[in-house]
DNA sequence: TGCCGAATGTCACGCAGGCGACATTTTTTG
DNA sequence: CAAAAAATGTCGCCTGCGTGACATTCGGCA
């Protein structure tokens, strides 16, 4: 069910949320009905899907990829609200509430994507209960991250904000190897401080705090992780 | 539609959120369908309805009173995520997902809640389309202001988090009287500080200083903001 | 293969705001 | 209606981390 992650204890730490692919949890049916309404369009490396104050009329489900949604804020920040992935969900919760998009959506590498209408994706979830189903669950998830993220924001310092960061990836996109967790998100640490909101030379700093420690290691922007260390290290509070 | 609060700019500002009254945006029979399958409960001020941790397996709609959703972090902190209002669902999120509640949901004041199974939900769900998309709405909204508050925290200084989240607070939950917005939630400062993750007595020095500029006042613990001085704040930076 | 812009490291300085320690006021409760 | 508890004000010290200013390394493209 978690494709290739056991999460230890899903219960009670709310860090370890699972993934939301849900063209996985679709019936067959389910899921060509959902592809004879959409169109599938293909995006180069950067470019945006959508932009913050865009009238936001369509749905879109990633089939191949990866997209960045973020709001950048007052000044430059890009912050990072999550990742999407094969199997995600994008866009849906401006299409349902009325008012434009809020956020971005900017492909981290050549993605295909299925771009469904609001008024055709309204029509599909009222013939598909199951489908409906699926999606609150999907958008259950993604709240249950935010609020994580919230509350880490609000009282843990730098270096637990970051390795918090680090877990919660882990849980959502990360795979096992050996007893290591990997994640294949490329990531600049100016990107990191966006999301934990620091400076850029404070995750330098942090970062290879970690490393030194044995920890985490990095191998070409892609992040690897003792997962079981860095679980003892974040239930400390220093 | 906005119970006695004009939106001024909804489309541009994401500050400006409709609240989510679910009951009256269903129709008749949704309604009753759904009083059908539920038990009606009644708490008394400060009693819990659920506490993180707890399985989860009902949803919740609050009739009157008000409830505090929040999560309690590693110390001592009460972190707010929302309140909910009359006519709002709560618990959701951990109905539909799996694991067990994340969050606390306390009353604030005597309330009066609709509690229905998760199975139960599901088949109304699965039978009345319009509420479901109505409660997607609803989702959708929560999301939205969940992202806002995470952008606020992670770029603005203590004084503008603040000021925000009155502005958040007035848009949900304010009722406008001449030209000021009055909240009526009793808040203490400890609260707020929880709420934008500062010390209490920075609020209580930011909240004077807002007081002695004649942009807000405080009745018995109710807030009064003149609005639109608040809003050409918030605009600052500084 | 070599160039150039982007990403990473490293450092010292300064200050926003956290924290403790109070006095004072308001609210609750027996 | 008094006593206890909770909430609000006010102050000063001290530190986490933001900021600017670099040097260094990486990696994509001509």
């Amino acid at each position: 069910m978690l494709e290739g992650f056991d999460s230890p204890c899903a219960t009670t730490d709310p860090v370890f949320t699972a993934p939301s692919d849900i063209f996985s949890k679709f019936s067959p049916n389910e899921f060509s009905d959902l592809l004879a309404i959409g169109t599938v369009r293909n995006y180069e490396k950067g470019e945006f899907i959508y932009h913050a104050g865009d009238p936001g009329m369509n749905v879109h489900f990633l089939r191949s990829g990866r997209v960045k949604i973020y709001q950048n804020s007052t000044l430059g920040r890009e912050v990072i609200l999550w990742f999407c992935f094969p199997g995600e969900i994008f866009g849906l919760t401006e299409v349902v509430h009325s008012a434009g998009r809020a956020v971005n959506a900017q492909t981290c590498e050549r993605a295909e994507v299925l771009c469904i209408a609001r008024s055709q994706f309204k029509d599909y979830l009222a013939t598909h209960s199951g489908a409906s189903f699926v999606i609150m669950q999907a958008l259950a998830c993604r709240m249950r991250v935010l609020g994580d993220m919230l509350v880490n924001l609000i009282d843990d310092d730098v270096n637990s904000r970051i390795v918090k960061l680090m877990l919660r990836l882990s849980a959502c996109h990360g795979t096992r190897v050996g007893n290591e967790v990997h994640l294949n998100i490329r990531m600049t640490h100016q990107e990191i401080a966006d999301m934990v909101g620091t400076a850029r030379q404070t995750v330098t700093k942090v970062l290879s705090e970690l490393k030194l420690r044995g920890l985490l290691s990095i191998e070409n922007h892609r992040i690897r992780i003792r997962s079981q260390e860095l679980l003892n290290e974040h239930s400390r509070s220093s």
